[in-house]
DNA sequence: CGTGATATTGACAAGTCTCAACCTGTGTGG
DNA sequence: CCACACAGGTTGAGACTTGTCAATATCACG
């Protein structure tokens, strides 16, 4: 892709010396952790193709999806020099990874780093406002409309993600997620083709009960 | 309105290759708007002194405290071209600001910020974490750790924020947080001096309580 | 056609919110 | 110097949303 190319031609010999490659490629299975919380933080990650969530756990086992990724979205950020966060793979995905040292190496990959993170900072900013203040119908109305691309009207949208997996994401439990699922079909805002198909009628609608964020 | 008591422009000027002032300090009283969502969004800011919060509202106006933030931390985001929260400062403030440009054209601030989204990226995930799936009593231990420094154990620790914006940062109403700082005095964990002075006794019990994390 | 994983639905429990009353401390004016 | 007023904080009772536990349904797959 796009991406891939840039990357290979902007990491050329910013540093002849190193004789390891500082850009990796890596193809993952759907379904597949990428790394895990609490791992030394070596190496900065972006997603080149496919959906990556990332999660925290708490010592008892309740765990939090933090974020959903997509193309061009970073990872592997650490406070300390511990990963913050595990990823996995939600479906089939190409990742790439750069050394941290190349962010101060290359100006050119910090400022699309940069970037990256301002749009992700305001995506969490708007998770939290979710997490902290909306009901369970605003919450799953939110994420539906959050993985609506702006051009897909009438289509279907698949979820690749099972309802526990939702759950963890909208900081409920999956019985409730199950419950406005079919709140949202009784009302009729949307429709459930299968578990993981759904359709939404009702644009308008969902847009209201999400905020209109 | 209050806010804007003096600006300097430039005052030290750190990089001389850059003719233009870029930089601008602001002076802030406590509680002074510093700007508001869905402005557009002009420069980006920086905390110098002192302690600010970012919020965003539901059309209903339901509130969420989406960050808070000290010296160094970063806001003026925007996913668009407005900015997607407010900002207020909790004391008196200085704050810096740069044209959004600059990012672009000073590799040496843009690999601060970039440093500084990591941290503020992470401190949103351990906070997604909190509203997502911690109790109200976790939420308030979490709160009280967050607000302690590494190196203060015994001294006294003073907030600078009422109950309600306590609540709205931690997706909580007031009367919950009132709850939950009770409930922590009556097990031992803390002493309340005065409502906005909190002494940590039992700093295990808490980090216990707050997940350790 | 079973079998296992995932999803839905129901009944009840628990935690948090809502509304209301009351308390505390700070500052002001008589 | 005291009394009062006001803003913020605490506490209580009951309602409501969501969580928990359990039974049943649906779908993909061998």
């Amino acid at each position: 892709m796009r991406q891939i190319i840039e990357e290979r031609t902007g990491s050329h010999s910013r540093h002849p010396a190193s004789s390891e490659p500082h850009i990796a490629h890596m193809r993952f299975t759907a379904h597949a952790t990428v790394l895990h919380e609490g791992d030394p933080a070596r190496r900065i990650m972006e997603v080149v193709e496919g959906a990556v969530m990332l999660t925290k756990l708490l010592p008892d086992g309740r765990r939090q999806v933090v974020e959903l990724l997509g193309p061009g979205d970073v990872f592997g950020l650490a406070a300390c020099d511990v990963y913050a966060c595990s990823a996995e793979t939600l479906t089939a995905a190409i990742i790439t990874t750069h050394e941290r040292g190349a962010l101060d190496r290359d100006p050119t990959l910090a400022a699309r780093l940069l970037r990256r993170f301002e749009a992700q900072l305001c995506a969490m900013h708007s998770h939290a406002l979710v997490l902290g203040r909306m009901s369970a119908l605003e919450r799953v109305a939110f994420f539906l409309l959050r993985l609506t691309p702006e051009s897909v009207v009438g289509s279907t949208l698949h979820l690749s993600m099972t309802r526990q997996e939702i759950a963890d994401f909208l900081g409920l439990t999956l019985e409730t997620v199950s419950r406005a699922f079919s709140e949202l079909k009784r009302r009729g805002l949307v429709a459930l083709l299968r578990a993981d198909e759904v359709k939404i009628h009702d644009h308008g609608s969902m847009r209201r009960l999400a905020g209109a964020a």
